[in-house]
DNA sequence: ACAAAAGTGTTCTTGATACACCCATGG
DNA sequence: CCATGGGTGTATCAAGAACACTTTTGT
């Protein structure tokens, strides 16, 4: 792996989306510094600057699996953020020149997105780095532009995923029922749908495949878990 | 309009699509240097290092006007390239310090697309630039990792105009045949269509509206003329 | 018994596909 | 009169949308 000098005009930011079942949340970081004698405490999104001899992919996928300890994770690329305004404000300056120990003018970067199943074993590492799941809906403001930043990447996964669905199955855990399913459809999608035409679909989706357990302690009856088979899904999708 | 000094470790480079009737093309511009003693004679997408303060759609834009005089182009960005390999190639080295008149390092590149009518008032603004439109499946070995970029910019267009058609009417001349669009449809997605069906389809776009003017000196029955309505098409598609 | 979510079919509408002949024009 | 591409309709099929009741389980 790349460890060299850092590239500081360039830096690569993860926007990482999770499914809790009920809401979707992405991961951000805790900063706090000072400035101009008074406190902050603000989020931003995991990123990092590149290393001299390291490629724009590789150094996402690095921050990740600092970040998670994941690895095979879900990381698409999808835009790429240059406005001289990004830095404008001194306070984000004044910290990342205090991360880096270099003294940096203009960066631009490269936004990735990245699916994982929100698990326990993850929640050891996020702690490390002051990390933390926040609901989609209710961000406040964040460091630099990455406002902008998130936005573009949840205009990205809707397209994305509406042509091509695996990405749902990063985002559910291993076994999952089909109203998770549908709520996370419900969710990425922003539209109700019909329970029993989804209950249709669901039923050809040949890579869904049943299993022999069902929900336990729950004051209803027991919807079937189902898990999501990636090598029927390869097959099919040309 | 920015200019500053330059920034030698972002640039844009711009792949630009145009339709001869025929075939698609893109705008590729020549460039001649010496390497060890040998001279070369090869081509390049068009692109250029961002300029300190200046934002990464601007400066695709400023590529873009500089090369065609255009204004109004429809452009986007698409993806970017960081790898370290991607200038690796001494001889491309030699040929950016010398055009910039900078000592470079590595440089990440933000790729562009652009979609435009292939007209006379273009031509002579390429020709000072010696700018060449060359069909996509005749393309030769290109500068740095242009290649690629040119690859990744056809899946790109492939799948935006299959959501959205518009881009399609921003290479069609002002005035065409439905066998024009037609012709367009196969080349892009890369399929037969069928003449009837696509005729119905055709029909139904209200964006598409006739005119009263139909080839001349054509060797069989005169096509009519039809244009584009943007008014049209952005009250249908919300 | 009741609350809460699971599970399940039919009809209708819409869009996609398959398919073949006559027409207008220039040479 | 012939070669070339323009212009047109019908029947079938597949996918999506609308719509309501019974079953299971815990409290």
């Amino acid at each position: 792996m790349p460890e060299s000098t850092l590239y500081p005009h360039v830096s690569v930011d993860c926007v990482i989306f999770g499914f809790t079942g009920e809401k979707l949340n992405i991961l951000l970081i805790s900063r706090s510094g000072i400035n101009e004698e008074e406190c902050y405490n603000d989020m931003k999104l995991p990123g990092s600057v590149i290393y001299e001899n390291e490629d724009l992919d590789d150094a996402a996928y690095r921050v990740l699996h600092e970040l998670t300890g994941i690895k095979n994770i879900y990381l698409q690329q999808f835009h790429s953020f240059g406005s001289p305004e990004r830095t404008k404000n001194p306070q984000d300056i004044v910290w990342l020149e205090n991360a880096i120990h270099m003294k940096i003018g203009r960066i631009v970067t490269i936004g990735y997105v990245a699916l994982i199943k929100i698990g326990q074993k993850l929640q050891n590492f996020s702690d490390k780095y002051e990390a933390h799941w926040c609901d989609i809906n209710n961000i406040g403001q964040l460091a630099f532009d990455h406002n902008i930043i998130v936005e573009k990447a949840l205009d990205y996964v809707r397209l994305k995923l509406e042509d091509d669905p695996i990405g749902l199955y990063e985002l559910l855990p291993k076994r999952f029922t089909e109203a998770e399913l549908r709520n996370l459809h419900e969710i990425i999608f922003g539209t109700k749908v019909d329970i029993r035409n989804f209950h249709k679909k669901f039923l050809s989706l040949h890579y869904v495949v049943p299993l022999d357990e069902k929900q336990e302690n729950v004051a209803h009856r027991a919807a079937r878990y189902y898990r999501f088979d990636k090598i029927i899904y390869n097959q099919i999708h040309r």
